[in-house]
DNA sequence: GAGCGAAACGAGGAT
DNA sequence: CGTTTCGCTC
């Protein structure tokens, strides 16, 4: 193992109190950390246990406890290591009855939060406008974030007196099904500390030492829990870099790391400006694109590596040709899949990428996306268990109350729910009292004495049987298996295969023989798309920038670098927006350690729309020196564009007769738009209807 | 209440 | 372009 340098070496061994480690890109943070942690313990006889490390992801976390065991030459390591959501749980499970609330709760995902918001705004009264369920969770969540709460009724007008509104109601709402939203996972912490002098205590004098990874990407309430943690004067390490901070969307407040120094005036401050990942080319691009941000300390990365190949650029004709391009490369090169990582702006760039590299044979694997636990079928699943564990948990109830359908639809729900309401009840109770109303017919009794036997016997099974064997139990006694049969005949055998990967990763649960359906539900709503991504042996990855965040890869291809996608088209009217989205770009570009290539298209198809689109201005702002244009093609392209008669657009109208070079004759249902995007709707004589942008399609009047 | 097709809607990044 | 909601029929 290499030796550290003295400016790694000094922060490693900074003096008790509070430090800032400015670490740049591929500057060895993780590995001054771990460092750091192993010099506690075995120079300065440091508890482990008396150390708490937070990090942005559980992967990150679990690898750098298996760096620092490896290190000290120990099995167990027992610092506790983690996320600040996973902190805040544990902080939670044993003290939320310190706020009034049961120690027992679910944790909602914003899938949770969106059906809830919308069935809120459903129910407003009249006098609030209308508001989109997305932007009040926002809006919540942005005071949330900062520690706040809404000011008293009347200070506000407009949307933001809804948002105010729906906050209230918002939170009486999780608290009456005993739950809780991500934020409040960071909030009530925040709070716990900060209200509750024995709590705080109790973890400061347990935790004297607090280190927080990527420091840049803490919210307020996040900064709160780590300077509440360590105390005035405390031992708190924190590391990151001002050029990576691309979550402020989050509530991170790069501000945090800005004001280190005047928060804590006592602070060591330590820079790290060597970089032992990149070759010198693809710092040098990566360098000269992020100088040109206005808000940062400003630091130069250099490097003792060799200059290595230039950066690469490709501008693509299209999504499709920029896929090719890659995939050509890949194979051509010889590159191993597993040692590529393609990086993208927004998750829908994933697709055409996809289709690629399937045709190519090349093995790859989404790194995000939609998550597993976001499919339909796990989450009725999840639902039914969440309902086990939390009987109060009436919103997931209702979700499947009636799944498979059995007879209880709208109009029965609303009744239950009134019930509910009136009595202040759970659901589940009101169902419980149904089974022997008369007022309501035999037909929803009997559904209502099926779930609630269904979930008290289950219930009491959970304590009894697996994870594995009580899911098995739940498919059988709900017929789930033929209801997901029955209700689409295509795609069916995908969904019960997804169902039979659910039951393994139950098994493998009820393997490690530790912990309660709670905790497997609390660990699942916390897992990221990051942290289920080793594995997969021998396949690219393809991802978000975002999610590269932490990684690094031998071969990196940025993609879609073009104005509207990177930057973002919601991004370009703000200048602070602009710059977090160059720092970005800045990221993605210093994942790579031996090559990278930049890659834009001239055309995209956005929103089923095809685009021309303008080169990024970041692609502007590299260091041409270090660039390599590769326009020359890999496989000449063959232009064999059909010159089938078009059709001219004035005279398309619904009825007109026409005929599509490939799929025959048809009639126009209907005529959206003018101009180039003018698109048609074609019934064809086959039965099959089918949307056109008229200037790209052959189309024959008849 | 269930089931189906039509119409409308919304699409950034994610613990 | 894919998903959710609407509105109709049985």
């Amino acid at each position: 193992m290499s030796l550290l340098n003295t400016e790694q070496q000094s922060a490693v061994e900074a003096p008790d109190g509070p430090a800032l480690v400015l670490a740049g890109a591929g500057s060895g943070k993780t590995r001054v950390i771990v460092e750091r942690i192993a010099w506690l313990i075995g120079e300065r006889g440091v508890d482990a246990r008396r150390i708490l490390s937070l990090t942005f992801t559980n992967k990150a976390a679990s690898e750098m406890r298996e760096r620092i065991s490896s290190r000290l030459g120990v099995d167990k390591l027992s610092c506790w290591m983690g996320t600040f959501h996973s902190f805040g749980l544990f902080v939670l499970r044993r003290n939320m009855d310190q706020l009034g609330r049961s120690n027992q709760f679910t944790i909602f995902d914003d899938s949770d939060q969106l059906s809830l918001m919308k069935r809120l705004i459903k129910g407003m009264p009249t006098s609030y406008s209308k508001v989109s369920p997305r932007d009040a969770l926002q809006w919540i969540s942005g005071l949330k974030q900062n520690l706040e709460e809404p000011e008293e009724e009347g200070a506000y007008e407009g949307e933001e007196a809804t948002f105010a509104f729906l906050w209230k109601v918002y939170h009486r709402q999780l608290e009456t099904v005993s739950a809780v939203d991500f934020d409040d996972l960071i909030v009530l912490t925040a709070k716990l500390f900060r209200d509750h002098e024995d709590v705080r205590e109790k973890y400061r004098r347990w935790y004297p030492n607090v280190l927080v990874d990527e420091y840049q990407d803490t919210n307020h309430a996040q900064y709160t829990i780590a300077r509440e943690l360590a105390g005035p004067g405390g031992n708190l390490f924190v590391v990151g870099d001002e050029d990576q901070s691309i979550y402020s969307w989050r509530g991170a407040d790069i501000n945090n790391i800005l004001d280190f120094e005047a928060d804590f005036p006592e602070a060591s401050i330590f820079r790290l400006e060597q970089n032992y990942r990149s070759t010198k080319s693809i710092l040098a691009a990566a360098n000269s694109v992020v100088s040109n941000n206005v808000n940062r300390l400003g630091k130069n990365l250099w490097t003792d590596e060799a200059g290595g190949d230039k950066v690469g650029f490709y501008q693509a004709e299209d999504g499709h040709d920029e896929a090719h391009f890659i995939v050509d490369t890949i194979a051509k090169k010889g590159w191993a899949p597993d040692e590529v990582a393609v990086l993208y702006r927004t998750n829908g760039q994933a697709r055409v990428l996809e289709e690629a590299f399937r045709k190519k044979g090349l093995h790859y694997v989404v790194v995000g996306g939609i998550r597993f636990y976001d499919r339909k079928e796990i989450k009725d699943l999840i639902c039914y268990l969440r309902v086990l564990v939390n009987p109060a948990d009436s919103e997931s109830l209702r979700r499947v109350i009636n799944v498979p359908t059995r007879g209880i639809g709208a109009t029965t729900l609303a009744r239950l729910e009134d019930q509910a309401r009136a009595r202040q009840i759970p659901l589940l109770d009101a169902l419980r009292e149904a089974e022997d109303d008369d007022a309501y017919t035999s037909r929803v009794r009997n559904s209502a004495r099926e779930v609630v036997e269904l979930i008290d016997d289950l219930t009491w099974e959970s304590s009894q049987i697996p994870l594995a064997e009580l899911m098995d139990q739940l498919l059988e006694r709900t017929g789930y298996r033929d209801y997901v049969q029955k209700s689409d005949e295509k795609d069916f055998r995908t969904r019960l295969e997804l169902l039979d990967e659910f039951l393994s990763s139950c098994a493998e649960f009820d393997d490690k023989e530790e912990g309660s359906l709670e905790e497997y539900l609390q660990e699942n709503a916390l897992t990221s798309a990051v942290d289920t991504m080793e594995g997969v042996a021998a396949s690219a990855a393809l991802m978000t920038c975002h999610s590269a965040k932490g990684l690094e890869f031998n071969r990196v291809f940025l993609v879609g670098l073009e104005e509207g996608l990177l930057p973002h088209a919601n991004s370009i009217f703000d200048t602070d927006s602009v710059e977090e989205e160059r720092r970005l770009c800045y990221v993605g570009m210093t994942r790579a350690r031996k090559t990278l290539i930049l890659t834009a298209a001239r055309e995209r198809v956005v929103f089923g729309q095809r685009n021309v689109q303008d080169l990024s201005r970041f692609m502007g702002e590299v260091n041409p020196d270090v660039v390599e244009p590769l326009h020359e093609r890999i496989q000449p392209k063959v232009v064999l564009k059909s010159e089938a008669p078009r059709a001219d657009g004035d005279k398309l109208a619904r009825g007109t007769k026409v005929r599509h070079a490939k799929f025959g004759r048809g009639l126009v249902r209907r005529v959206v738009g003018s101009g180039k995007k003018q698109k048609i709707e074609i019934k064809f004589d086959t039965g099959m209807t089918r949307l056109f942008v008229v200037s790209h399609t052959p189309l024959e009047i008849l």
